[in-house]
RNA sequence: GCUCCCUUCGUCUAGAGGCCUAGGACACCGCCCUCUCACGGCGGCGACAGGGGUUCGAAUCCCCUAGGGAGCGCCA
């Protein structure tokens, strides 16, 4: 069988990490069987849908790499061909339409809550002969009786009892098609083999089942995938935090750790915790998948994205980068190459934002130095490792790291000290805090002018008064 | 209220009846490495929701209870 799978999101909203996860479970179901990606827009919600939305969805699965094959499709493009198969289903009796007005129909929900019956529509226009004037839905003739058995890939078989289930609405008064039916209708056309999708939709499997039996076509294997949850237990919601896709983008976060995370999310492969898109593909399998729902968890997002900046190519980093350092109005063009500044901070940080926050100063003369690393570190037993390393490093015959660290170690023997003591007092001077890349390689890259003009501000600011 | 789903360390998970004294990862806490911070290495803390069965033997199979989630729309 040739796989093909879709993802359907409805544009009512960005693309969050549960849709993204669901989005990924089934592109790297595709990938793996080399079949064949859909991507379907579920727009039949004209109150909420909206093109920023679509945008949003489509910007997001682009920066994760999740590429698709066919679509993207619009529902709200094929409502003739609902409208037509919805008149087919009533012409072979699978459908009827209905002039219960919604007031009947709430009336008839509080009663049967009222008597703590499960709310179902009770058949009153079924087989009515008259056509009122009254505007009409179309309802789908659900099987009163029995049972439908839905063969899930990951939750096992699953027996739904017929009398849970009601007449659903397929077409409204204006003739625009519901979800159910819609899904249904393009599952088919689409040529869907492996419906993929959030677990939220298992309850409403088996009310598809019946419209596929009543289409004369074989449902789709399926497999509901669990819930991500937020910290709290609960669905995930905006006020988890940063739940958007692009938002994990705009903080910093590299897109292959958050398909790292995502994957990780549900399934599994024995012990390993890090995994590229390439091997996902080749790896991923619904058998795998488990059935509880998870929870999200930022820090473990973090440690893969610090992960993937210190393995990372530097010259990538530095593309991903230089946007991060644009916004906090550093120009490049007046220091080292940024590949070099990258590849002395791999390890250091743990998004982009911070590894920008933290680069800053091989860029830009620093205004003001971290608190507590001047207390500890410019005091008056400074003065003497600050002055003595300026003078070195002022006559220093060439200006390399193995050169630098020659000087900041003589100097230290010189003065009978441990090198921490030249060491230290130098970092925070030319790079305002007491965390950096080794001293060496941060002087550097800094330059010999900008590291000996900010020594001699630190000595005539901060170690005059002392 | 009814129906369906789920339940291993705080979190993500390994576990397909004996390999389990329950393994790994994140987080946290120590120690080591060290010019700082990170990285890395070593160690520690820490879980089979509860109760009944089945079995020589159960984290694994069955039932009940509890807790959590989802659905019951002319939303998707």
């Amino acid at each position: 069988m040739t796989v093909r799978t879709r993802f359907a999101p409805s544009p009512t909203g960005y693309l969050h990490v549960g849709g993204a996860r669901t989005a990924l479970f089934s592109w790297l179901y595709a990938r793996h069987h080399g079949g064949t990606f859909v991507l379907r827009i579920e727009d039949t919600d004209l109150e909420r849908s909206t093109p920023e939305a679509v945008h949003a969805i489509l910007e997001g699965m682009a920066w994760l790499g999740l590429d698709y094959d066919e679509g993207p499709f619009y529902q709200t493009h094929r409502f003739d061909r609902y409208r037509e198969v919805a008149e087919g289903l009533i012409r072979s009796g699978h459908a009827y339409r209905c002039y219960c007005s919604r007031e009947r129909l709430e009336t008839l929900r509080a009663e049967q809550m009222a008597r703590k019956e499960k709310p179902r529509y009770d058949r009153h226009c079924l087989g009515r002969a008259d056509t009122p004037a009254t505007p009409s839905v179309v309802r789908f003739l659900t099987p009163a009786e029995g049972q439908v058995v839905v063969d899930d890939q990951i939750h096992g078989l699953v027996t739904f009892d017929n009398r849970e289930l009601d007449d659903l609405v397929i077409l409204r008064p204006d003739g625009s098609p519901t979800y159910n039916f819609t899904v249904v209708v393009d599952d088919v056309d689409m040529r869907i083999s492996h419906v993929i999708r959030g677990d939220d939709h298992l309850n409403n499997t088996p009310r598809q089942i019946h419209l596929y039996q009543a289409l004369g076509v074989t449902s789709p294997v399926f497999a509901h995938v669990p819930m991500i949850h937020g910290a709290d237990g609960a669905k995930l919601s905006k006020r988890h935090g940063a739940v958007s896709v692009v938002a994990y983008r705009d903080e910093g976060i590299l897109p292959e750790a958050l398909l790292n995370q995502l994957v990780r999310l549900g399934w599994s492969h024995g012990d390993q915790e890090i995994f590229s898109l390439d091997e996902m593909a080749a790896l991923f399998d619904l058998s795998a998948v488990n059935a509880s729902a998870s929870v999200f968890n930022t820090d473990k997002l973090l440690w893969l994205n610090q992960h993937y900046l210190q393995t990372g190519e530097p010259a990538r980093i530095a593309r991903l980068l230089s946007p991060h350092l644009g916004r906090l109005g550093i120009d490049l063009s007046q220091g080292p190459n940024l590949v070099d500044v990258i590849t002395a901070q791999q390890g250091r940080a743990k998004t982009l934002v911070e590894l920008a926050g933290i680069s800053a100063f091989f860029y830009q003369d620093f205004e003001g130095y971290d608190e507590a690393s001047a207390k500890k570190h410019l005091k008056a037993a400074a003065r003497k490792p600050l002055t003595a390393i300026a003078t070195a490093l002022r006559t220093l015959d060439e200006w390399t790291p193995e050169a630098i660290h020659q000087a900041v170690s003589a100097i230290s023997e010189q003065l009978g000290v441990k090198m921490g003591q030249v060491a230290q007092p130098l970092r925070v001077a030319v790079t305002g805090r007491a965390a950096s890349p080794g001293i060496d390689v941060t002087l550097w890259l800094v330059g010999r002018e900008a590291s000996l003009r900010r020594i001699d501000r630190t000595l005539e600011t901060i170690l005059a008064e002392v």
